[in-house]
RNA sequence: GGGCCUGUAGCUCAGUCGGUUAGAGCGCACGCCUGAUAAGCGUGAGGUCGGUAGUUCGAAUCUACCCAGGCCCA
């Protein structure tokens, strides 16, 4: 059994797995091995199936799958069940289209039945593509049985919710001011509205609302509120005006008129000349009664609240008059507004945006037409004040064009609001990932909470389940189960489809009157907002309450969600505010927020701009894998990605393309020495704990007398894990995996990997190599255990490549072994590798290579000692004889002082600099007795001031006829200056190195036994007698013959060659010593 | 129009409580290595921290305004 080669590509990997995973039914399997453990509860947010899955889609379940997984590998039974949204206007538009309709009339002279049957066909029209993507990025999900929002279970569930909240109280019947079409006869959603903004003139009218006394009477002194509108024909349906609470309204004289309006508004409204008469707190003016500025439409009954003052805080000074004249009829704030203080709604017009027949002067006129007759009138009135044109923006049916007019309508509601107070709370108990979402746009939208408008005058949608009686409009009837309905009206017979309009037809005979009003039970006409369907699915999912009582309880509430930013108000809120009502309190612990996927410049993908990346051809560019640790670790889930697929392809190369080279040397020698994972060293040493099909890694493989190298390895691996699984037990998701990523690159391929290789040609001995082996096979074991959430491909393929077939998805992450951290011999390698790099720059500046060996490397470093394992290692890589580590005396360093602004700026404040400058400027002597102990001041401002412990730093700055390069306290200095014997072995290095071209040249294998000649002057010959065993060793040479020049026996070696070293020539020749 | 997020090297991103020399990877230039080789390693250049004004002894960091991109809402 040998350690298997990698396929050619990372695709043919996944593709390779995907197979495997599909023969072995992994995903069951790995459901049915967490049987009995501790749940773990992930709800699926439920996407439209009617529209292709797009880029992003590959984002969000990216981050869902790595949450899931790796609650898997720790143990948990994580279940995740598919779900579709198959309701709502997306949906009723894709149909339209497909029957060549559009709007409402349209729609029903098709008739509901032919339309609802179209939405319906369509819903599932891109299941299957949803179904194949997330399959290949492996998102594992149940699409067993997943939940469907149009399911007449589901339905019945979702009327099970609203009966329940109906017997609480919470719902009702009010008007919502919504965006209109006048021409389609429908409302649109503020998706739609946001499609149709327009720039365009309206009409900009200052009107006068005179003052009246308490009684009624005209006031004394003639005054005046002055609103501002752009909607005149919404001025006969004022009922207030509205002041803001904290501001102070001003009486100016202008054009003879004695007007009131917001004090910092004087001048922009009324001019420059007018001259304030008096100033009035709000507060004051509230309540205070005016004359209605025009009487077209007729006072309602039950208006005795109307036409007064009244303070709102929306109303603001920014534009206008700091006056906002209200209409309930037709603004959303004045609905509002209204419904707190009691104000009539006066509907003055019909669906088509038409005022009523008969009324005077409008009677019969679309609204828009009717606005200069209304300026005319109230200029006739004497009300008028100033009427112009604005440009502004204004919202147009995307549709036809039409101007949108904010009307209130019929609307059913959940008095949510009552329950601010407690989802506020619900909100401060969940975590959000980042938790400013929480606090601020989840928090805010919270604390300005206002009934939630459930109803949609909409056909494709779950039927409202209230009825109500044709006579008597406030007898209403909650249904909450199909069987509650048969007992109604008798049996509905099999297959029912409780959607419109087969639910219309189901009647009853009004029984709350007695059936002396003699009314029948219909069914109010709206269905419900698709965000209550979504807001369902913890209970919907399970056909709860009919069915599964007891395992809807054991995965209520999540332990975890995860959507796009634009859920905030869509599904987290749905969610929240369902169970808020239902009494059960949260429904999620934790929420992972994402935010969008743009494209390479920053912009929106969408398919208009033609710069939407079709998600398919990202994955089969790199990978699924690549994509995935590109959106993990590019930046935070909550921060805008752009999509760059360079950045894919670097990710391919340095992440994975490492990863598999350390295994691919891995596999290389374990299969060239015979080593196995699961068999003891060559030299018959202790196997140790041997074979381990339990699952869970050896945890510690090498004792504790083990080499320096494996025990660092070891303790950055344990160290590794313990970070990695506190970073995703707190869903920082791309801290973890960048550390993953670093840790491959720089400890394990780079530094490990690199410093270790002649170990695992048995350079050290058996045992080592045995050791070396054991640490590389857990230390790739173990990444590919971390890595098993973000790239589920590759984790299994090597994990089941280093354990012989295990699936790293069955396999339980094990805990970091806290005796494996060494925090001394992490610090003493840092300081190696800090030192490395500064000699390495050293040598690079004085013209020195690596192979050429120098005698002596000066050193300082802060604060610690290095050991002798770890010198060698250092001596090693830099090639040098020896290390001398400089202290305070002889030339070799200079004390260098670096002032401390931490504990100087508090303390010296505007003379720190000056504080500073006499600390840099203390002299060696000062340094030298400081560092001795002894007390040190310095002059600022005329002043002695003594320094403290913290307010200085002293550093050790090498000098000298040497090399130096230093940064943040380490210092290295190489002494470039060469003798005979360092340039006999940097020659005989630069022999090695030509024979080991040339054995490459000519086509050796790595293992094969060479005879080797080398001819030259007397200085190479000398270094090649000298260093015979080296360069033998080295090259594999079972025969060195060293001759003069052109001596030797050419005839004897089949491959030959000149070499220069610098101005020296020399030559050398080799063959196959086998045959 | 309102609220919020983002803006740091050519590109993608770090940057702790405000601390004086702003880091990394890629790319680029130069070099090394040749028992991971369609690999590997190193060194270097590269910055008006979006802009302006302020607070402070000291600002990428705090404040205000502005610009660009984005999200939510109207």
């Amino acid at each position: 059994m040998r350690y298997p080669d990698l396929p050619a590509t990372l695709l043919e990997l996944e593709q390779q797995t995907l197979e495997r995973w599909r023969d072995e039914d992994l995903f069951r399997r790995s459901m049915e091995a967490s049987e009995g453990c501790e749940p773990f509860v992930f709800y699926e947010g439920p996407p439209t199936s009617n529209a292709r899955p797009g880029l992003h889609h590959v984002l969000g379940r990216t981050l869902k799958d790595l949450a899931c997984r790796y609650q898997a590998l720790k143990g948990r039974r994580v279940t995740r069940i598919a779900g579709w949204d198959t309701h709502g206007l997306p949906v009723e538009i894709e149909a339209e289209k497909t029957l060549g309709i559009s709007g409402k009339p349209e729609i029903e002279a098709v008739g509901i039945e032919r339309f609802n049957r179209t939405c319906r066909d369509s819903v599932f029209t891109y299941k299957a593509d949803w179904e194949a993507l997330s399959e290949r990025i492996a998102y594992w999900l149940d699409y067993e049985r997943p939940y469907v929002t149009c399911d007449t279970s589901y339905i019945e569930s979702v009327w099970w919710i609203l009966s329940e909240l109906a017997k609480k109280g919470l719902l009702y019947r009010g008007h919502k001011s919504v965006p209109y079409c006048p021409r389609c006869g429908t409302a649109l959603s503020s998706h739609e509205v946001a499609l149709g903004y327009r720039e365009v003139e309206d009409p900009s009218l200052f009107f006068l609302a005179p003052l009246l006394t308490e009684e009624g009477e005209p006031d004394p002194e003639g005054r005046a509120f002055l609103a501002w509108t752009t909607t005149p024909w919404t001025v006969p349906s004022n009922t207030a005006l509205a002041l803001n609470p904290a501001l102070t309204y001003a009486e100016a004289e202008a054009e003879g008129r004695r007007v009131i309006v917001a004090k910092d508004l004087v001048e922009r409204v009324l001019g420059e000349d007018a001259r304030i008469v008096r100033e009035h707190d709000a507060r004051s003016l509230a309540g205070v009664r005016y004359a209605r500025p025009l009487e077209v439409v007729p006072v309602p009954d039950g208006s005795d609240a109307a036409w007064r003052i009244i303070l709102e805080d929306f109303v603001t000074a920014e534009d206008g008059t700091g006056i906002v004249h209200i209409a309930p009829a037709f603004g959303a704030d004045d609905y509002a507004a209204g419904r707190r203080h009691g104000l009539p709604l006066m509907r003055s017009i019909d669906d088509a945006g038409r005022f009523h027949e008969g009324l005077p002067l409008v009677g019969g006129m679309f609204v828009k037409d009717a606005d200069p007759l209304l300026v005319e009138e109230l200029d006739r009135r004497g009300n008028l004040l100033r009427a112009g044109r604005v440009a502004h923006s204004y919202p147009h049916c995307w549709r036809c064009q039409s101007p949108l007019l904010y009307i209130a309508r019929e609307s059913w509601f959940a008095a949510t609001s009552t329950l601010k107070d407690e989802m506020l709370a619900i909100n401060r108990d969940t975590a959000w990932y980042p938790p400013e979402i929480g606090d601020g746009r989840m928090g805010e939208w919270l604390a300005g909470n206002v009934d939630w408008a459930l109803s949609r005058d909409r056909y494709w949608g779950t039927p409202l389940p209230v009825w109500v009686c044709d006579r008597d409009d406030d007898i209403t009837e909650w249904i909450g189960s199909l069987a509650e309905l048969e007992e109604r009206a008798g049996p509905l017979g099999e297959d029912f489809d409780p959607h419109r309009p087969f639910i219309d037809e189901v009647t009853w005979p009004c029984r709350e009157c007695g059936g002396e009003c003699g009314g029948t039970m219909r069914r109010a006409s709206p269905v419900v907002d698709v965000w209550f369907d979504s807001g369902a699915m913890p209970y919907a999912q399970w056909h709860y309450p009919f069915e599964n009582s007891e395992r809807f309880e054991r995965h209520f509430p999540a332990d975890f969600i995860s959507e796009g930013l634009d859920q905030t108000r869509g599904w987290f809120y749905s969610l929240m505010a369902i169970s808020a009502m239902l009494g059960r309190g949260m429904a999620f612990r934790n929420v992972l927020v994402n935010d969008l996927v743009l494209d390479a410049e920053g912009q929106k993908m969408s398919k208009t701009k033609g710069n939407a990346v079709d998600p398919w051809e990202a994955v089969g560019a790199y990978g699924a894998d690549p994509l995935r640790w590109y959106f993990v670790t590019v930046s935070n889930p909550w921060v805008p990605k752009r999509y760059d697929e360079r950045g894919i392809a670097e990710v391919a190369r340095k992440f994975f393309d490492t990863l598999f080279n350390t295994y691919r040397f891995f596999a290389l020698y374990a299969n060239v020495e015979g080593w196995r994972a699961d068999q003891g060293p060559a030299g018959g040493r202790d196997a140790g704990d041997g074979g381990d099909s339990s699952g869970v890694p050896e945890r510690t493989v090498v004792p504790r007398e083990a080499s320096l190298l494996d025990r660092w390895m070891l303790s950055r691996l344990h160290r590794l894990v313990a970070r990695v699984r506190a970073d995703l037990d707190d869903y920082q998701f791309t801290p973890a995996y960048r550390k993953v990523a670093q840790f491959v690159d720089e400890d394990l391929s780079n530094w490990y990997v690199r410093r270790s290789r002649p170990r695992y040609w048995g350079k050290t001995g058996a045992a080592d190599a045995d050791a070396a082996f054991r640490t590389l096979h857990l230390a790739l074991r173990t990444v590919s255990q971390l890595i098993a959430p973000a790239a589920p491909f590759t984790a299994d393929w090597l994990h089941r490549a280093l354990t012989g077939g295990e699936s790293v998805h069955l396999s339980i992450l094990p805990e970091a072994d806290e005796g494996c951290l060494d925090d001394g011999l992490e610090r003493e390698m840092d300081a190696v590798r800090q030192l490395v790099t500064l000699g390495r720059a050293a040598r690079e500046q004085a013209g020195v290579r690596v192979r050429q060996p120098l005698r002596t490397l000066h050193a300082a470093i802060p604060g610690i000692a290095l050991r002798a394992p770890v010198l060698a290692v250092l001596r090693e890589e830099l090639n040098v004889k020896q290390i001398v580590f400089v202290r305070d005396a002889g030339d070799l360093v200079r004390l260098e002082a670096r002032p401390n602004f931490r504990t100087l700026g508090p303390r010296f404040q505007r003379h720190s600099n000056a504080a500073a400058a006499a600390i840099r400027a203390l002299g060696q002597p000062a340094l030298r007795a400081w560092r001795g102990g002894e007390a040190l001041s310095i002059t600022v401002d005329g002043g002695e001031h003594p320094l403290g412990p913290d307010d200085l730093e002293v550093a050790e700055v090498a000098r000298g006829n040497l090399v130096v390069r230093s940064a943040s306290g380490f210092t290295a200095a190489i002494d470039p200056g060469l003798d005979d014997e360092l340039r006999a072995e940097g020659l005989a290095r630069e022999l090695v190195n030509r024979v080991q071209r040339l054995r490459r040249d000519s086509g050796l294998e790595v293992t094969d036994r060479i005879r080797l000649a080398i001819s030259g002057p007397e200085g190479v010959r000398a270094a090649a007698a000298r260093h015979r065993s080296f360069i033998a060793g080295e090259t594999l040479a079972v025969d060195l013959v060293v001759a003069e020049e052109g001596d030797g026996a050419p005839g004897a070696y089949t491959s030959h060659r000149e070499v220069t070293f610098d101005d020296t020539r020399a030559a050398i020749a080799l063959a196959h010593a086998g045959g």
